[in-house]
DNA sequence: TCCTTAGCGGATTAATTATCCGTTTCTGCG
DNA sequence: CGCAGAAACGGATAATTAATCCGCTAAGGA
């Protein structure tokens, strides 16, 4: 079995220490940063350190299964704007969810950032993310409503960007302007 | 005297060793990135660990140290920007400059992302850098070539945002088109 | 109920970070 | 020039953190 696998097929007590794991850690992120360790999230969870080690072989392992349900809601959002009747509000709306969920998780700030995943799940959301992506810019180019040489990845980098950019002592306010400068530049 | 203090009235032996020390630290810097090992710093300087924690007490006040330099040249840079005749030339150079300086140098883009910093001199610099960035900004706005909300802080997390978008996998043309379309939003 | 085996837990080992103090080296002064 | 005192060096050592390994527990099918 692949250590980060989903749910799925495993023993009763296994996906029950699994949950209180992941609970665990989400809540040594929300107080400390992305720095946890392992340690602390094993005691947190009231768990051996040797079980967190076996479900998540490596930091990232772990971070990518935090960051999975984050992804998740992201490649949906992406996916209702790819179809908004108008393209301006669902890339809009696209930014402003991007944005948004990377600051609350900064596990999935990690992630999107990072150029190859670890486990296969969030390559498939990434893959998704892409996707939906792709299909709103394929849109908004034909209508001559972004600029004609921006691609999926750019927008995802960007958006990474912008996430940074907040994240350095910006308010709610910047937050909003920095959006709007981004759209702005993202036009013909 | 401030472990972080520059070279002046040093002893002679200390002087070089703190010369070698940052010499060092560039060189594994470059190799393996911003997060290198106090041990593997004092050993390629070839001195002992207790030296490097003594004139660098903590790992940001050798981060500061390193990326001093760089900061200079920023300054520099956008002094001269914020006296450029047209002021779309001197705001396009200062954006480029400081994306291709931190690109450049990963501990300066630590230190200008950092809220609050370590050593007296980085404080004086990140005034100064505000200073001329603010100057070029009054003049940009009193121009109407930017949107008038811009602050000079804006900027600077505007700039850390970009080299972030940039850092992860984007080629240089990549970073061209970026800087491009930040310059586009950032007008009125 | 029993047997097999996946999975738990934490003691143990390895790696890293940071401190402390005996020794060396510099520099001002006689 | 050579000595005294101070400043700085260096690495052994303590403290912290990461990662592994293996004996034991308990889940779930026969």
């Amino acid at each position: 079995m692949s250590p980060t696998t989903n749910a799925e097929s495993l023993r009763a007590d296994s996906a029950r220490v699994r949950a209180r794991m992941l609970a665990a850690a989400r809540d040594r992120m929300a107080a400390g940063g992305l720095d946890l360790s392992m340690n602390a999230v094993a005691k947190a969870a009231g768990v051996g350190v040797g079980t967190v080690y076996r479900h998540f072989p490596t930091r990232q392992a772990l971070l990518e299964s935090l960051a999975a349900q984050s992804l998740e809601t992201l490649v949906a959002t992406a996916v209702a704007a790819a179809r908004e009747p108008d393209v301006g509000t669902g890339l809009a709306a696209l930014l402003r969810a991007g944005l948004r969920i990377q600051l609350s998780d900064p596990a999935l700030a990690e992630v999107l950032a990072a150029v190859n995943a670890v486990c296969a799940e969030t390559l498939d959301l990434s893959r998704d993310l892409a996707a939906a992506i792709a299909t709103l810019l394929d849109r908004a180019r034909t209508e001559g409503a972004i600029r004609p040489d921006l691609t999926a990845d750019d927008l995802r980098r960007l958006l990474c960007g912008l996430q940074h950019a907040v994240r350095i002592g910006a308010t709610d306010d910047d937050a909003d302007r920095y959006l709007d400068i981004l759209l702005a530049g993202l036009r013909p």
